[in-house]
DNA sequence: CTGACACCTGGAGTGCGCTCCAGGTCAACT
DNA sequence: AGTTGACCTGGAGCGCACTCCAGGTGTCAG
């Protein structure tokens, strides 16, 4: 079982050690092992979870909605079906936020075209 | 020239009215006409100004850098090939969003896949 | 053993992008 | 003329997601 540091699982996560703390607090984080001294110490299973949290944030999914997709994990399988829900609606709303900035970014290209036309007229 | 009332703007744009004046107090919109009674009348030209905004906001660009790209254009034609630049730039970080965005879309669909499968094992 | 540095806690502070409020004014309708 | 509702201003407040700080403790290389 493999276990790592702080600042490993810094580095791994991609979440500074603030946030790591800052989730554990607000629950998002549950149990994370400690040595005799009170320091953290991570596990695989911690490292896979915090994945799956940066996918949900990278993807744009709020804090809030976190906490609650955290408790019903922390609720044992019965939930299942909820956190299936609750992910398929996220994914409905990332494939719109996908569809939103495809289009936007046609508008931005078209806009670069635009300019780049103003300054060179004449080449073609 | 078709002239818009502020309730007509915020309809078109999709800004609201407090975030007109905010945007119009912070320099990103600039000399908006008013009648003589001192209310905000909007021209065609505003709201494709508006609509620019709407699709830098949109792909995330920061308030800053938009003011940036708004003081440019208030200083004319010869700042033309700058905001190219800036904007191409806003474009490559519009790419790796959606890059990013895509991958992680990825990793939700096969965490739903995965939970579906603790749902029904047995169903092919 | 000592020094350096990683890490701990609770709580305050920050930056962004609005959003709301109080107290008024203007304009259109009846 | 009166009423209603959209709009005005300056400034304060808010929600989010961290991020920083002070003051203290653990760990480990040399």
């Amino acid at each position: 079982m493999i276990r790592y540091t702080p600042a490993e699982t810094v580095q791994r996560s991609g979440f500074s050690l603030d946030t790591l703390r800052y989730y554990e607090r607000i629950g998002l984080l549950e149990h994370v092992d400690r040595t005799t001294g009170g320091r953290r110490v991570f596990s695989d299973d911690d490292l896979g979870w915090l994945g799956l949290l940066r996918c949900l944030r990278d993807t744009g999914m709020p804090i809030n909605v976190m906490c609650r997709f955290a408790e019903l994990t922390r609720q044992g399988d019965e939930t299942v079906a909820d956190r299936v829900e609750l992910l398929e609606q996220h994914s409905v709303a990332v494939e719109a936020q996908l569809e939103l900035l495809l289009r936007q970014h046609g508008h931005l290209r078209e806009k670069i075209a635009h300019y780049r036309a103003i300054l060179a007229p004449d080449v073609c």
